[in-house]
DNA sequence: GTCTATAACCTGATAGAC
DNA sequence: GTCTATCAGGTTATAGAC
């Protein structure tokens, strides 16, 4: 209460540098950055980036860990749920995704490209095989479609969810679409998704 | 026939450094390559880039046109035939799509990446939304639906095919496939994906 | 905890010999 | 055309004053 003036400012020293870490990172890649810009975007000395984490590298690391979790988190909650149907996770895994990728449309680049050029080192505590594979998820699928890899149908969901934002600096940028009606796509892609996917599953 | 003895080695200098490029910067971004390790890869000196390319940045502008032009090519000589139906084009799309890829990786996201962080320089000559909306790709489809956009057509395409080869890096680094098991996957795809965007275009 | 100044290193590019 | 040597500038990280 005493030195609480700012309105939005008033981070502590250490996340305002995380801040702004996780906004250039994200934007521009880890090579991309400097620390100079991460120094200077949240307003602090270049010397407290590293006070505070050491290195360019740790930084990036737990940056990184943060984001890999919020892309791959929208999962979890969801797939093990015993009381919701396929269709109904189909629907909440589409919608919030589509809901956090709008407001972070680069979360799906980053990380997967980051991820590619690592050798993996991120991907040593993601154990996505497990998670997947003895997920209800996958159990209910299997119900309905034990002659086809639950594999299949997990790309394709996640493909017409995440693609989306993958492809808008192209499709922005050749002046296919704006951003509202890009907005306004995705809004559709609510209903539109679980519809098709619905329709894939049910197909003989 | 004087000179030339070795059996695959044999490239002029100048297209030796493009092709130590190439593989680079498709595989690391253009950040985080350093023009040391392009001249390392490709056997010659240092000096001999800025001598047949100027710069770093020439050197990656031509690299880079010349990935756009191999990622968004297979869609050209498809998209506008008179003379195949929209499912045979659907078919060509995959198949060339899936063959692309499994040979070249890395070229979407890396593709896609540098677009991002390019603030659209590079999809100056892409004329994608003329191309696209004049497409006779685009009036077969709109003959089978005219109630829904036919971009979302093509992203849910572009998506399944695309996106399984953007997120490998973890599937295969989590162990939920090996290199067998994925490239089997998208063997199989050439056949699923166009039977799935069929159901897709004709259910009501 | 925060800053300025600077060390130590790396990177793109060029000069100049062959 | 090709190489070695080197410059000029940028980048991460730290020392040391406050």
């Amino acid at each position: 209460m005493s030195k609480q003036k700012k309105i939005e400012v008033d981070l502590s020293t250490e996340e305002k540098i995380k801040e702004a870490a996780r906004k250039l990172f994200t934007q521009k890649g880890y090579a991309a950055t400097r620390t100079r810009d991460i120094a200077e975007e949240s307003g602090i000395n270049l010397a407290l980036l590293n006070y505070y984490f050491r290195s360019k590298e740790k930084l990036f690391n737990l940056i990184m860990e943060e984001k890999m979790l919020q892309l791959f988190g929208v999962l979890f909650p969801v797939i093990n749920d015993e009381n919701s149907t396929l269709q109904q996770k189909l629907e909440l895994i589409v919608v919030n995704y589509i809901d956090l990728l709008s407001a972070n449309p680069d979360l799906p680049i980053f990380v997967l490209s980051e991820i590619k050029n690592s050798e993996g080192g991120f991907l040593k505590q993601l154990p996505l095989r497990k998670m997947l594979g003895e997920s209800v998820f996958v159990k209910q699928f299997l119900e309905k479609r034990s002659d086809i890899s639950p594999l299949h149908f997990i790309i394709n969901l996640l493909g017409v969810v995440i693609f989306p934002f993958v492809a808008s600096p192209v499709l922005q940028g050749t002046g296919v679409v704006n951003d509202q009606i890009f907005n306004k796509m995705m809004e559709d892609r609510k209903k539109l998704i679980p519809a098709w996917i619905k329709q894939m599953v049910e197909t003989v």
